[in-house]
DNA sequence: ACTTCGAAAATACTATACGAAATAGTATTC
DNA sequence: GAATACTATTTCGTATAGTATTTTCGAAGT
């Protein structure tokens, strides 16, 4: 509902910088994410065109894309729909593309790292740190942000191009979201998306799940600043892993 | 030209059993990689849906999607452009993603096949050469389209349904590379197009790189058919740096 | 000659309305 | 009760108009 203020203010007053089409494709994107969307929903355009207020056009646009993103199937002549959820299996590929992927880049990173790699690493560990601490109720986006942000930086840091974008595709960060969303959801049903959010950070953190994820983050950023390339090889792989385990749960639940 | 009347029949008498809109992604794929549309160049929507006798919603979806693939390019308010070809740089980049990622794939494939992927292996590294004995001037397209099918096999043999669809979008590049290739090598003016990718073929055959790059699958699905592991592991790895050498001179003289 | 400015043209982007074709749902017939 | 026919809904594509932004290009000022 508040998407909705936003997309007619944008359009009609001030003056664009970027593209509407672009920031449908966020809108859309966000709902996903938020689950306004349900995975396995239909979307139906005109709907969404109506609620959004804007034209067909730039929705098309922005579903063509999702779709190639993976976030949204597409049948024809049938429409669109919301991509399930992550099954185990999926999960497993997805963490399993992962180390092959992310720990070579963590040991090039250590490797090739410079003084604006660092300072933009030491940064991110800050703000994490900040982030974490005030954040207030939306302490679990905010790990996930950084959590983003950190894996993508990592990865830029690399040097290898290829590799930082096929990180980005992976859309991580979404997936995961989405299923611990749905795990909870399922729990509590009737209320607001804000407390299930709120709730679900607080399972979270109160689990540890957050502060370990952010040491082990700062382990890996401990030894690519020494230039340590083994041991922030080593140290990306195991974070990995531990990943996988803390969200293998979520998984197994919203398979049912 | 030829595509205006396959579009526009395809339109207008035949019941469609798909969407327009994937047609018309398809169309302007194979215009990027015939170089109808150079690269680097911009790419007007007006005069794009006029040659193709279409609407502009179904080439805008097009043009999205073929943005998530990268091969096109959107600048807000200033229109897309087909993307530039791979650098020295970005080439190396791919085939270290590649060196991540396929030898795993190789790996888990000698371990997980079953008979329909040996059915499956067998018959494609079968119809290879068959491919390359008969094809007569059409050779070059049937040893790349058979490359294109043999990685993506493989891939898809491992299990890994993330592996396979990442190895499937570095495809595309690959093969645009290829093409370039022909058209820098052999600056014939005035030819045309079918003779470029005729000469490149002739090049590449006479060379034997045609015949190695056939050898070294064979290694490979060799390795995988016997349930060799370690083996068709090494293979691969083998294969795809040999790959990146007969790659690099076309490469170097590419980029001037 | 070189920049700077500004109007005109070209182009990108969005809105809107309509229509054809396929799917989905409902009723009718046998 | 199953197959068929009809209706409704929805998707997909077309056409067109209008707005916003970039680009072009020429004139004025330095």
């Amino acid at each position: 509902m508040a998407k909705k203020k936003t997309a007619a203010s944008a359009n009609k007053r001030t003056p664009r910088r970027s593209v509407l089409s672009d920031e449908i494709y966020e809108m859309i994107k966000t709902m996903i994410f938020d689950h306004e969307i349900a995975p396995g929903s239909r979307v139906n355009i005109d709907a969404l065109s109506a609620q959004l207020e804007v034209s067909q056009t730039p929705v098309r646009e922005a579903l063509a894309r999702l779709e190639s993103d993976g976030l949204i199937a597409k049948e024809p002549l049938k429409g669109y729909k919301a991509t399930e959820l992550l099954s185990i299996k999926q999960l497993n590929d997805l963490f399993q593309f992962r180390l092959l992927i992310e720990p070579w880049a963590a040991e090039q990173a250590a490797k090739l790292i410079d003084n604006t790699g660092k300072t933009a690493l030491k940064a991110e560990m800050q703000s994490a740190k900040t982030a974490l601490k005030f954040a207030g109720e939306n302490q679990f986006q905010a790990l996930s942000e950084h959590d983003s942000r950190f894996h993508t930086l990592v990865s830029s840091i690399s040097g290898n191009q290829t590799v930082a974008d096929f990180y980005d595709r992976t859309h991580c960060h979404l997936h995961l979201f989405r299923l611990y969303m749905a795990n909870k959801l399922h729990r509590i049903d009737g209320e607001s998306r804000a407390d299930f959010v709120q709730d679900l950070f607080e399972q979270y953190y109160q689990s540890g799940s957050g502060q370990l994820a952010i040491k082990e983050h700062e382990a890996i950023a401990k030894a690519i600043l020494d230039q340590n390339a083994k041991a922030a090889k080593a140290a990306m792989h195991t974070h990995i892993e531990s990943s996988l385990k803390r969200f293998s749960p979520a998984a197994l639940a919203a398979n049912k």
